[in-house]
DNA sequence: GTCTATATAATGATAGAC
DNA sequence: GTCTATCATTATATAGAC
């Protein structure tokens, strides 16, 4: 899916004026200014952060900065249409075959189709945006409501605390990424994907020693809090 | 430790003029100004992150923001002095009774001697500076070096990566509490401190889940990925 | 050592020409 | 629809008075 695709109001078979661009194929060098300048600007915020000026969005879409303001009113205003496409693209975005927390991500920064995607969502969210809580629960719900099926076949052990063990592995996954991303302030966008794959591959053992054995040698410490709790192991 | 006691040149007793505060115990209101700015920094930055403006600064310090290009010459500069001084503190502190991954992050947010220190050091990660890839190689190789006793130990398994698994856990434990903080732009500094605690309250049955047995219910992934990768299960 | 006042740079917002 | 030019705001850097 492509971000143009996404189900939002300015679509240029919505707004282009009807004798432009009746073509049904549209390449992305076709959009409207306004789509161009929404792409633009998702891959500048994914890029430098949403302090990305409002001269370099208009510069990277090869518009004036001035259009940003006839077309969307302001940057804040801009970056809520930006927040909108990714949600959306985000939620009807499906992941094949999930075998491991870790894999949804995987599957993220590998596909190219997705673009920014990934690393706009890990930019709202260490940015602190109403978007990037939007983006960590909507992660917990689905990684909660994988772990019940994933229970239920025998792939996933039973948790005392479902909840709390899907946001722990959603908010520590997502944080990694953005520890990465924070560790290279200078690096381009296209390299951060690079370094993303990396990152996974990398981390990919000792992510599977983790999720399979831990990291304790023994249940000591689970049963010494279990019982300082007043759970009885079991 | 206080921030005022890590080992910089700027100690009240080794700049402050002879007729100055002879008194042996000097309270933080008696600091010079210079360290008043200091400190004064450390904790508008850990408060609003590095976008915090220098007359902030100089507001909470009680002086004014002249007096800042006066005593460092630069906000640039007054940082670099903040980040020595914060890492000189992480250098020196020592955690007691390392249990697991986890507790040294745990006794930094309690210990309220540390004042602003773990916020501090989230805020450098979170935005990419030298000194957050700094701390983040200084808690690896903690990591590291505690791992391998505790596997001699017979506390926690021994792994085919272990660097790959310190940089796995450091990366997403602060990555995860950086996603707390993300999550509450607008907190303040003492409150973020108390939800530092509820977060560790609240994750420590899963993490202790996660760090006992892992969350797949048996090993066929990690067996299917060491044949993938040409290592032999054992 | 400390303050006030000002210079400079960057950015977002705005108005009007074409 | 698009551009150029300008304004307003904010932040840092700087200079000089006390």
């Amino acid at each position: 899916m492509r971000i143009a695709d996404a189900p939002t109001s300015d679509a240029p078979i919505d707004d282009a004026p009807a004798d432009e661009a009746p073509d049904a194929s549209i390449p992305p060098s076709d959009l409207t200014a306004r789509a161009r300048l929404r792409d633009a600007a998702i891959e500048c915020f994914a890029a430098e952060g949403f302090t990305a000026s409002v001269r370099t969005i208009a510069a990277r879409a090869g518009v004036s900065a001035g259009l940003i303001r006839h077309h969307f009113g302001s940057k804040e205003a801009l970056r809520a249409e930006c927040d909108e496409a990714v949600l959306a693209m985000h939620r009807t975005a499906k992941v094949e075959g999930l075998t491991s927390p870790l894999s949804a991500l995987a599957q993220y920064a590998e596909a190219d189709e997705y673009g920014a995607m990934l690393v706009y969502i890990l930019r709202s969210v260490q940015d602190g945006s109403p978007a990037g809580a939007a983006f960590i629960e909507h992660m917990i719900a689905d990684a909660l409501a994988y772990s019940e099926t994933a229970v239920d076949a025998g792939i996933l052990r039973p948790s005392r605390d479902p909840e709390g063990r899907a946001r722990l592995l959603v908010t520590n996954s997502i944080g990694g990424l953005i520890v990465q991303l924070s560790l290279r302030p200078e690096i381009s966008l296209a390299d951060f994907k690079a370094v993303l794959h990396e990152t996974f591959e990398a981390t990919a053992l000792p992510s599977i020693e983790l999720y399979t054995h831990g990291v304790f040698a023994d249940s000591t410490y689970l049963d010494q809090y279990l019982l300082y709790i007043g759970d009885p192991p079991g």
